[in-house]
DNA sequence: ACTCGCCTGTCG
DNA sequence: CGACAGGCGAGT
């Protein structure tokens, strides 16, 4: 298959819409969305074979060899899926399958019959009659597959920070808030704690009444604990409703009965609103190259 | 500790 | 059309 050339659909391409029988997707993948994608493909993953692998040999951040996929992924058997700050793991007998979503990574569990969603670049056919997808229109994801020795040595895991949600967060904010750093830059260094985005950056700095831009150094300890607690429960709120949606439909499945609701966000994509503490427009500032939304008057 | 490059879809 | 969205590695 020549560069580029798609994946075709047994059956043709529909364009948008409801066309998976069950799909998890999300704009911007960070630990509660990666973590709701890991949850719902799990009991369908595990335990089956890969009857088949059909792999576009995309240029991702780390590509597709769609040689390595049909060679090493293909008749083993899913053992777990593992989740790893955003990164997700298929573990199988033989081969490791490491996903990351980057910004527009989905992975979708279909039935073979049903056409291919636009910039599907792999497609792992399990026994069963379903088969997961993976679908990344702006090509900044992983969908690599390497032996099971070869995770721990992985640069991007190996680096990982500790899990905010499991792992000891306070202990890690505190270990690196000898830094001179704005905080939020912190805050989205997967080495310090693995999993949080720009969105629940914010939302937690929001929560805890610290501004994104507020040196790491010069946050008392005990405001550090109040963000460690405000990263959990912003983290914790999210799961709890599968993710945050934001243009597009999010967490939908075909039946198109839900069952997800979208997470309140305070002040992400807020700039100009109120704030619901006191009332001031919410401000945005690029920060680092990325937007950071914050109230000045509430976040110090 | 910053900027850039990678990508495409969406919006003004 | 340009700006923007941003995770993450590389470069400076």
């Amino acid at each position: 298959m020549p560069w580029g050339a798609p994946l075709r659909s047994r059956s043709r391409a529909s364009g948008r819409g409801p066309w998976a029988c069950m799909v998890w997707s999300t704009a911007m993948p960070e630990l509660p969305e990666v973590e709701t994608v890991r949850r719902s493909l799990e009991p369908h993953l595990v335990g089956r074979r890969v009857v088949a692998v059909e792999a576009r040999p995309v240029r991702l951040r780390e590509g597709i060899e769609p040689a390595d996929w049909r060679a090493r992924i293909e008749g083993t058997r899913f053992t777990a899926l593992e989740r790893r700050g955003k990164y997700l793991i298929a573990h199988g007998e033989r081969a490791a399958a490491l996903f990351h979503l980057g910004m527009s990574g989905r992975l979708v569990l279909a039935r073979s019959q049903e056409p291919f969603a636009p910039h599907t670049h792999l497609v792992l056919r399990l026994e069963g009659g379903l088969e997961v997808r993976f679908i990344d229109p702006r090509r900044f994801g992983v969908a690599v597959v390497l032996e099971p020795g070869a995770l721990a040595a992985h640069p991007s895991l190996a680096r990982l920070g500790p899990d905010p949600v499991r792992g000891d967060a306070e202990g890690a904010l505190t270990a690196a808030a000898r830094s001179r750093s704005p905080i939020r830059s912190v805050l989205l260094d997967q080495r310090v704690l693995a999993g949080l985005g720009n969105i629940y950056a914010n939302e937690a700095l929001a929560l805890a009444g610290i501004s994104p831009l507020r040196r790491a150094d010069a946050i008392a300890p005990r405001r550090l604990a109040a963000l460690a607690a405000a990263v959990r429960q912003v983290l914790t709120a999210a799961l709890d409703a599968g993710g945050t949606t934001l243009r597009d439909g999010g967490f939908v499945n075909a039946a198109g009965d839900g069952g997800y609701f979208a997470v309140k966000l305070a002040v992400y994509g807020r700039e100009g609103q109120p704030c619901a503490g006191c009332g001031g427009a919410i401000v945005r500032r690029v920060l680092a190259g990325r937007s950071a939304f914050y109230c000045p008057r509430c976040q110090r």
